[in-house]
Formats: structure tokens, C-alpha cells, sequence
DNA sequence: ACACACCTGTTCACTCTTGCACAGTCCCAT
DNA sequence: ATGGGACTGTGCAAGAGTGAACAGGTGTGT
């Protein structure tokens, strides 16, 4: 891990997300960002924070698409074109969020080199995580999706260290993140809970233990 | 579909890809083209054929994590800085790819703006391939998403209007693209041959009636 | 106080899925 | 031609998941 200078990460990250402009909205835990079908003139910089997004597929069914966090992007696809929103975004917790302009951004991106590249290596690492996320589910069992996706609630906001609170997140909202059923995920959080991996009384907990479900089983 | 200029597509795309440099190789059906974990310095583009990704999951399991065809990139997350390799690519068919060094892509994004711009495109396209992906696999069952795999390795040959062949792909295979078992698809395609779905021996016809197998059920 | 909406906890019958096993087929190499 | 290897076709018992139901909790608004 020493000489990281040495390594030469190729092209640049958007750090702090200041160079972006744009105004920096406030939302709540739970508050609606955009709807599906909307209109897409605008994409997003999470400051801080975190929003979930999701897609309503053909039947009556809809699925979390994502989990995003700090220094994260949404509604990017609007830049390749789409005039809609194609999914709806919602805050996980209380965000600040920067909100861009498409046509301003496009400029930017003609303009400076330096954004496209930080937007590049945004683009290309949220592709790895795509496949990464596609990768567990086409192989891990309902039980360890749902303990990545409260551990990866809880590095959200990683505050404390060993312990993060989550609130807000219905049993409901959960099972569309894991892709299946409430009462399935009831189950499995009272399992978790009996194993001491996570913690919840209110507001939910999450232990550092809770990555033995992944591993071992 | 008129005035499609108006439309106003905000950023390019490679169209046949002859402004990328690099040599063109050619590999026959089922032939590796990288493993993961090799050391990466080149990244792929695919003039004419398909490729898959597949990422050994920690445990004994492999999956597919994509199903790529003619004007898609793979490897590009060298691009990024990965030192290495996150997944296996193998030639579905007989397949053109374009080679191109890491270095000259590096130097070429922060020359020309064109392609960067179109990078962006594609990336931004195969983020929402992703995203529709994970929103499938969070809803959809087993014999739906066979369904789609053999629809989209369809297209990928489309020259034939209703009927496209596939070799070269065991069950197996086709499990860990769809995320189940071999006796599982082994049923499903014995069931669409049964509804006349597709036809099937030795080569693999695709029909069109296969989409019945999605919206309905 | 009341109805109402929304959440959790729990149960249950039914269906889907897994993981195995074994037989049959084809092709290849010895 | 014979055996090995890789593939398909099939069956089956054990396990996992689904969808619906119902009870109890909490809060909100009237």
C-alpha cells in the first residue's frame, strides 16, 4: 500500500465534487428526488448522504437498482440522450446533494478534459460494481444479499466504527433491494438478530459480524 | 422517428470503431481471450461478433456477468486502474476484436475530445444495461431469464429475421448466465421446445415466439 | 377515542429450486 | 473398438422461497 503515488491511477476523480457547480440541495431520509418518466434535464452529485434507486419492471413488481453514497452520480443517463428518468430516486437518509444542469454538463465535458476523465473513471468503476453486484446475484442466496446490502447501508455512513445506524428502511423496501419477499427478509433479520450480527430495536444496528454470513455460512 | 437530428443525440459513438487504432485479432467460438486475474494493459473492442464475461465467485460458483456483441468494449477497466483482469473473456462465436493498448487509449481520451465523448456514451449505455440487468434478475424467474439470455445471444447473430442459430453452449454455460442449475435449463429448454419456443438439435433456432415466454407466462 | 394506514412478527400450505444420481449419446484419442 | 470425457435427458428427496393470512404495535389525523 506505500508508494501509491507510484501506481499512477490514470485518470482523475471528481474529489470533493466542487469543480461540478450546480446548486446543493437538502433532502430527508425517504423524500422523493424524481420519479420514473419524469422529464431528465438534471443529473446528481451526492455531497452526502444517500439515495436508492429504483426501477418499476413490467409486472407489478419493482427493484433497487442501486445503493449510492458519497461521490456518487445519478440520473447520468440523461448525458447519452434519454430524455426520461428511468428509474425513480429516493433518499436513504438526510442528503445534501448537488444538482447539475445536463446542458451545462455537456459543456463542461466538450470544454475541460479534466472532467470527461473523472467522469470516465466514475463511469467505468460504477461499471465494475454493476458486474460485481450481477455476479451475487447470480450466485449468492437470498440471505447473503441481504446481509451485503445492510452492509453496504452501513458503510454509508460510517461513522462509528464497528456499529452504524440505519432507520427508515422497511422490511418491504428491503426485500425489493434483495429481490424477494417480505416475509423472507423478516425471517432472515430476526435470524441475524439471533445471531448477534446485527442489532434493532427502532433503528437498526449493523455489527461488524454480520460479514460471517458471507463468507462461511 | 423523423427529424432525428433535432433529436440532438448529445454525445457521438464509435460507429464502426476505425478511429480506435490498435490490430484487429480474430478468435473462433468458445476461445479465451483473457483470464481473470492475468495482468491487463490492453483493452477490447468488439467489431463483429459476441463475447462473455464470467467472474468466479469466492465460493465454487462462476458467473456470467456479461453478454457482449458487435461496437461493445470489454477489458476497459485497465482504463480505470485496475493492474489486473476482474473476469474471464471468452469468444461466444467466431468474433473480429479490436486490440488496443491501455497507453494509446490514456493518450488519445485526453487529446481527443471526440473520443472521450463517445466513451462516455458507451459507458453511460452499458450503466443502464446493468441497471435493467439487476432490475431482471431482482424480479424475474429462472425460465424468464433463460428466456432473455437466449433472446439476446439471438440478436447478437441477427441475420435471420425469426430464427437465429446457436451452437456451442452447453447448460451449463447457460446456468451460470442465468443464474441457476443445468437440470433447471435443462427443463425450461425442453419446455420451449415443447411450446415450439425455439428448435433444437444439435444447432439452437431461437423463434420470435420465445418472447411469449416474458410477457405473459 | 376512533378509524386508518403502515409496520413488524409469525405461521402455513404450496410451489419452486437444488444437488445429486444415473442412463444414454456423441466425439476423440489411444 | 474401447475407454474417457463432455454433453443431454430424467428422476427424486431435501431444502428454500412464495403468497397469503392474521395478530399486535405505533403513529396520524379527525
Amino acid at each position: 500500500m506505500k508508494h501509491r503515488k507510484k501506481m499512477a491511477t490514470p485518470l482523475a476523480s471528481f474529489g470533493a465534487g466542487a469543480s461540478l457547480g450546480g446548486k446543493i440541495s437538502h433532502y430527508q431520509g425517504n423524500q422523493n428526488i424524481y420519479k420514473e418518466g419524469a422529464p431528465a434535464y438534471t443529473l446528481f452529485y451526492i455531497q452526502e448522504g444517500g439515495v436508492r434507486l429504483t426501477t418499476k419492471s413490467n409486472h407489478h413488481a419493482s427493484a433497487v437498482t442501486a445503493i449510492l453514497g458519497a461521490h456518487d452520480f445519478f440520473g447520468e443517463l440523461c448525458l447519452a440522450g434519454y430524455p426520461l428518468r428511468m428509474s425513480t430516486a429516493v433518499a436513504l437518509t438526510a442528503s445534501s446533494i448537488r444538482t447539475i444542469k445536463k446542458a451545462k454538463m455537456l459543456e463542461m465535458l466538450r470544454k475541460k478534459n479534466k472532467t470527461s476523465n473523472s467522469l470516465v473513471t466514475y463511469l467505468l468503476s460504477s461499471v465494475k460494481n454493476y458486474r460485481d453486484h450481477v455476479a451475487d446475484l447470480l450466485t449468492s442466496t437470498a440471505e447473503q444479499r441481504l446481509a451485503r446490502v445492510l452492509l453496504r447501508l452501513a458503510h454509508l455512513d460510517r461513522k462509528g466504527p464497528a456499529v452504524v445506524q440505519i432507520p427508515l428502511l422497511s422490511h418491504q423496501v428491503l426485500a425489493e433491494m434483495v429481490g424477494t419477499t417480505r416475509s423472507r427478509v423478516n425471517l432472515f433479520m430476526n435470524r441475524f438478530r439471533k445471531k448477534k450480527f446485527i442489532d434493532y430495536n427502532g433503528s437498526l444496528e449493523v455489527h461488524r459480524a454480520l460479514r460471517r454470513a458471507l463468507g462461511s455460512s
